[in-house]
DNA sequence: ACGAGCTCCTGCTTGC
DNA sequence: TGCAAGCAGGAGCTCG
C-alpha cells in the first residue's frame, strides 16, 4: 500500500524518466481511474496530448507531474496504483488502465488493480494543485512545523492513530507507518490526543518521520506485487517492520507476541506490553 | 467546525 | 469442489 515513502520512491523514478518528455498520444483503457476528470476520458486524452512534463512533485501521498505550461497531471496511487515505463510493444501488465506514449519512444503506463487511485488534469496546478491544497504538509516538507502539528493534535478530541491518519493534520502517513510509529513511540493507538504532553506528541510525529525515512532508504515497503517502483521492483522495508502484519511474532524490543486488533474497520498491530491500553481512551476510538 | 462511519473497487485467502 | 464471505485501505462524502 503506497504511503509517503512509496510515493516518493515513485516520484524519484519518474523524475529521471519523464522530465522534459512530450506526450504524443494518450489511451484510456478504463474510465474509472480518470473519473476525477469531469469532462470524460476522451477529453482527458485530447487535453493531455502535446504537453511536456517538468519535474514531478509530491505532497503526502499525492503526486503530480507539472507541465511546462503551468498545468499538471495529478495522480494518486490509492491502494494499488503503479506507474511503469515500458516499450510500447511490451505486453500489458494486468489491470493496466492508462497509456501515455512519450516522444522518446517509451510508454508511461498507469496500472491499478483496485482503482482507488487515479489521474486528472489540474489546471494551473504545477506548483500546488488545488485538489491537494487542503491537506497538511508531510514530515519531509522543509516547511513542516512539528511543534505546530503537535499542538494541533493535542487540541483534538480523538485517538492518536486517527489523528495520524488524518491527512489534513499531517499527510503521508497510512496504516502501516502509523502502526510502526506508535510502536516506536511506545504509544497505544487509542490514546486520547488531548492526554499527550507536548513532548509526547512531538515524539510520535518524530517516530513517524523516522520510520518513513528508513522505509524510503530501503526503497519502500512491499508485501506483494501491489507496490512496485517504475521499474517494477519491490522495496525491502517489509523485512524491517516491527509490528505491522506481524501478528503472533515477537516484539523486536521485548519479545511479547504482537497482537492484531480491529480498528476503524481495519487492523491495528501493537505490542501489548510496550503499548499498554491507555487510561484515557478516545470514545469509540 | 469537528469527529466518526460509510462507500468505492478487485483479487487473493479463508471457511463451510 | 464451489461458492460466498472476509480482508486489504485512501480519501471523498454524509451525517450528527
Amino acid at each position: 500500500m503506497p504511503e509517503l515513502p512509496e510515493v516518493e520512491t515513485v516520484r524519484r523514478g519518474l523524475a529521471g524518466l519523464v522530465t522534459g518528455r512530450r506526450i504524443e498520444h494518450v489511451g484510456v483503457l478504463h474510465p474509472r481511474p480518470v473519473r476525477r476528470h469531469l469532462a470524460g476520458p476522451d477529453d482527458f486524452a485530447v487535453t493531455l496530448t502535446g504537453r511536456t512534463f517538468a519535474e514531478p512533485a509530491r505532497r503526502g501521498k499525492y503526486l503530480w507531474l507539472p507541465f511546462a505550461d503551468g498545468d499538471a497531471l495529478l495522480a494518486h496511487l490509492g491502494m494499488s496504483g503503479q506507474f511503469r515505463l515500458d516499450a510500447p510493444d511490451a505486453p500489458l501488465a494486468p489491470n493496466t488502465r492508462v497509456l501515455l506514449d512519450l516522444d522518446d519512444g517509451t510508454q508511461l503506463r498507469f496500472v491499478d488493480q483496485r482503482m482507488f487511485g487515479g489521474l486528472s488534469l489540474s489546471p494551473g496546478g504545477a506548483a500546488l494543485p488545488a485538489e491537494v491544497a487542503h491537506i497538511g504538509r508531510d514530515p519531509f516538507d522543509p516547511a513542516f512545523d512539528v511543534a505546530a502539528v503537535g499542538r494541533r493534535i493535542r487540541s483534538r478530541r480523538t485517538g492518536i492513530k486517527r489523528a495520524l491518519l488524518d491527512q489534513q493534520v499531517v499527510s503521508g502517513i497510512g496504516n502501516i507507518y502509523a502502526d510502526e510509529a506508535l510502536w516506536l513511540a511506545r504509544t497505544h493507538y487509542a490514546r486520547g490526543t488531548w492526554t499527550l504532553s507536548a513532548a509526547k506528541a512531538v515524539e510520535v510525529l518524530t517516530a513517524a518521520t523516522t520510520v518513513m525515512r528508513r522505509a524510503l532508504a530501503a526503497g519502500g515497503t512491499s508485501f506483494d506485487a501491489l507496490y512496485v517502483d517504475v521499474n517494477g521492483s519491490s522495496g525491502y522495508f517489509d523485512r524491517a517492520l516491527a509490528v505491522y502484519g506481524q501478528e503472533g511474532r515477537p516484539c523486536p524490543r521485548c519479545g511479547t507476541a504482537i497482537r492484531r486488533e480491529p480498528f476503524m474497520n481495519r487492523s491495528s498491530y501493537r505490542c501489548p506490553r510496550c503499548q499498554r491500553s491507555p487510561v484515557a481512551t478516545a470514545r469509540a476510538a
